[in-house]
RNA sequence: GGCGGUGUAGCUCAGUCGGUUAGAGCAUGCGGCUCAUAUCCGCAGUGUCCGGGGUUCAAGUCCCUGCACCGCUACCA
């Protein structure tokens, strides 16, 4: 009935799995789960990118071949999921032979169709990078990195026209508006949309290039890029024939964050009509994960390991976090201290406390044994739990399918506090102290007990852990009773009469001093004081190459406005182009002792090489070199 | 510089088609309870809705403009 397939990108192995990669996940993981709890029958794929230039290079630096070196970052991609509770079905790797089998059988259809064709051009060629760079990338004639000349050579490769379908595209994006979601990313599309769509390169020479996906018409060349790894989406059900793929097909749900839009937007639905596949349902795109304020990055040296929280936190509470933070489709901000907040107020105070107080009644005034849900009739609160609970898993549901999990989550939580407050006004330890009460008594705690049965049903996708201790500490028949929509539907189902286990604690409270004191006070950011960067380590701040230079000479930049070309000598002789020409003279620098970063990756401005940076002290009024307190050897290194 | 986005309580953010006195959670303060993990429940706030102008009977919401921050990009480096 139904059935339902989801995806995660399948990511690339030239980096460890970090925070962004743990969502993209998790949220498939929750979605998964949840169309279980809705009866459907289910597919949750995800695996590794394996091929490209970039792991060769990523492999040489190891010493590894491409391939093995692939495998060993694709198993910490295929170990992460399970610490984290994330039930795939499949994980497919794009070295797999049946995935390489299903990329040449496809390019060969569309290559039969005519939507491929063979293509010389010239261009500039640098052996270095092994690319080619068009004049725009290069500066001063120059590559960007090596600094040489490159070579223009003729190269011939496949392209895929994918010109020809824009304004199909167009069309069809414009007339589901749910096609790609949410709305910001739709309307992102139609603009590149707007501009005329290039045809697509989809090949690379071998003698460039060799790990990936020969073209099945022409062994001189691999695959490129996207055509190899979009495709894993039909090759891991067994397209063409297989039962999976007729199945599971038509009903998928893509999860991408928004740095692949492109290629899930544009490239992948053409390649899906050029090749005669049925459109993919859904394109679900979220934003990034920001960590303390500024976006996560390796160099940064701020990589949140995702199992390094989960092993401090506990796997659901971090799904929770990053389910219950996040607006999907928004950036969010990351941070230890928000994830200790929610573990603390949210899952310990509300929801563990809850449990924690409710199960104590239980086994105190019944020995622990269910007790029988008769409702007492004078008590009109009997009502209110009831309807609040069916409006909770309504809301609840409501939510899931719109892809607002932290609203879905907002509305798990208030019932949570309409429990507690349920508790409080009917009091039970007051009712304990009379026997005449003790029929209100047991109707209160059953109604207790059905409102914990319903959250643990509720929060059983994104914290699937919780959910199964709970329903054991409830006395439910174990696994599948609360893995259903149909069974939150209904009021009163836990059974009377049944003995629970002896209570324990769901979340304990994390004392706030332990994650905070990293051993720095903070400085109070002023108006006037931008925000402190993210912490880095002494060694990425060696890296930098800082120098004193004295400026040989000076020169506007003709036709720009703030451009000067310096000419430095800084243990050595290199051009500089700085933004100086509204602040300083050309004249008044020559002779002057600057500080320079050597190593800055030279680029080109209006034209000319820049090969480093003059430090300056600048702000919207003024601009002040910074220099030193006396004559120093130029290339006078700085620590 | 260009294009796009964002700007609402101390913090994180909702705010629908322009419509009553602008909301929630957290943090803070006060009160209540004692079943519970010092938890829970109630009450209380605090707002230049970034600034300025405009449209309108009515603007957080629409228009213009300025500023700040983010992303892409560029003659930032």
């Amino acid at each position: 009935m139904n059935p339902f397939y989801v995806t995660t990108p399948i990511y690339y192995v030239n980096a460890r799995p970090h925070l962004g990669h743990a969502y993209s996940t998790v949220v498939a993981d929750v979605l998964n789960r949840f169309h279980r709890m809705c009866g459907q029958e289910t597919y949750f794929l995800t695996g590794t990118d394996e091929h490209g230039d970039k792991v060769v290079r990523a492999a040489k630096d190891e010493g590894l071949s491409p391939l093995v070196y692939a495998e060993q970052v694709s198993e910490l991609f295929k170990t992460l999921w399970p610490e984290l509770d994330i039930e795939y079905d499949y994980f497919i790797r794009t070295t797999d032979h049946v995935h390489v089998k299903v990329v040449k059988e496809i390019l060969q259809k569309i290559y039969d169709a005519g939507d491929i064709y063979f293509s010389e051009y010239e261009g500039a060629y640098c052996f270095g990078c092994e690319r080619f760079y068009t004049e725009r990338e290069l500066v001063d004639g120059r590559c960007p990195d090596h600094n040489t000349v490159p070579e223009v050579i003729r190269e011939s490769n496949y392209f895929f026209r994918m010109s020809r379908y824009q304004d199909w595209l167009v069309e069809y994006i414009e007339t589901r508006p749910d096609f790609i979601r949410p709305e910001r990313y739709r309307n992102e599309v139609l603009a590149f949309l707007r501009e005329p769509l290039e045809d697509l390169c989809i090949s690379r020479p071998k003698t460039r290039l060799q790990w990936g996906v020969t073209l099945p018409f022409d062994d001189r060349y691999v695959t490129y890029v996207w055509f190899d790894a979009l495709l894993n989406y039909v090759s891991a059900l067994g397209y063409p024939d297989s039962d999976l793929f007729k199945r599971f097909w038509p009903n998928v749900h893509h999860v991408i964050a928004k740095d692949i839009l492109k290629p899930h937007g544009i490239y992948w639905p053409i390649m899906l009509r050029a090749a005669g596949i049925p459109q993919y349902r859904h394109l679900n795109v979220h934003g990034y994960w920001n960590v303390d304020e500024s976006k996560m990055s390796k160099s940064l040296g701020n990589v949140v390991e995702p199992l390094d929280l989960k092993n401090q936190y506990g796997a659901d509470a971090f799904r929770y976090f990053l389910m219950r933070e996040m607006v999907f489709g928004l950036d969010c901000n990351f941070s230890e201290k928000a994830l200790v907040q929610r573990i603390n107020s949210d899952l310990a105070n509300d929801l563990g406390n809850l449990f924690s107080r409710s199960l104590t009644m239980i086994h105190r005034y019944f020995e622990g044994i269910v007790p029988k849900g008769d409702l007492a009739p004078e008590s009109n609160l009997d009502l209110d739990m009831k309807s609040a609970a069916l409006r909770s898993v309504r809301e609840c549901r409501e939510a899931m399918e719109e892809f607002a999990f932290n609203k879905a989550l907002m509305a798990i939580w208030r019932f949570i506090n309409q429990t507690n407050k349920y508790i409080d006004v009917t009091a039970p330890w007051e009712l304990a102290k009379r026997k005449a009460q003790r029929e209100q008594l047991q109707a209160v705690l059953y109604n207790v007990m059905e409102g914990l049965r319903v959250i643990a049903g509720l929060i059983y996708p994104v914290m699937p852990r919780t959910a199964q201790l709970m329903q054991k500490h409830l006395g439910l028949p174990s696994a599948d009773a609360f893995q259903k929509f149909e069974d939150l539907d209904v009021w009163g189902r836990t059974i009377p009469g049944t003995k629970l286990p002896k209570t324990v604690s769901l979340f304990p409270r994390i004392e706030q001093d332990k994650a905070q004191s990293t051993g720095h006070e903070t400085l109070e950011p002023t108006d006037e004081m931008p925000h402190r960067k993210p912490e880095i380590s002494m060694e990425i701040f060696q890296r930098i190459d800082l120098r004193v230079a004295t400026v040989l000479d000076a020169e506007l930049v003709p036709r720009s406005k703030k451009l000067l070309k310096l000419r430095v000598h800084a243990g050595e002789e290199f051009n500089i182009v700085a933004g100086l020409a509204e602040s300083h003279k050309p004249e008044d620098l020559v002779g002057k002792q600057v500080v320079v970063v050597a190593n800055l990756k030279p680029a080109k401005l209006m034209g000319i090489l820049s090969h480093g940076m003059v430090l300056t002290a600048a702000n919207k009024d003024s601009c002040r070199l910074i220099t030193v307190d006396g004559p120093s050897e130029p290339g006078t290194p700085l620590s």
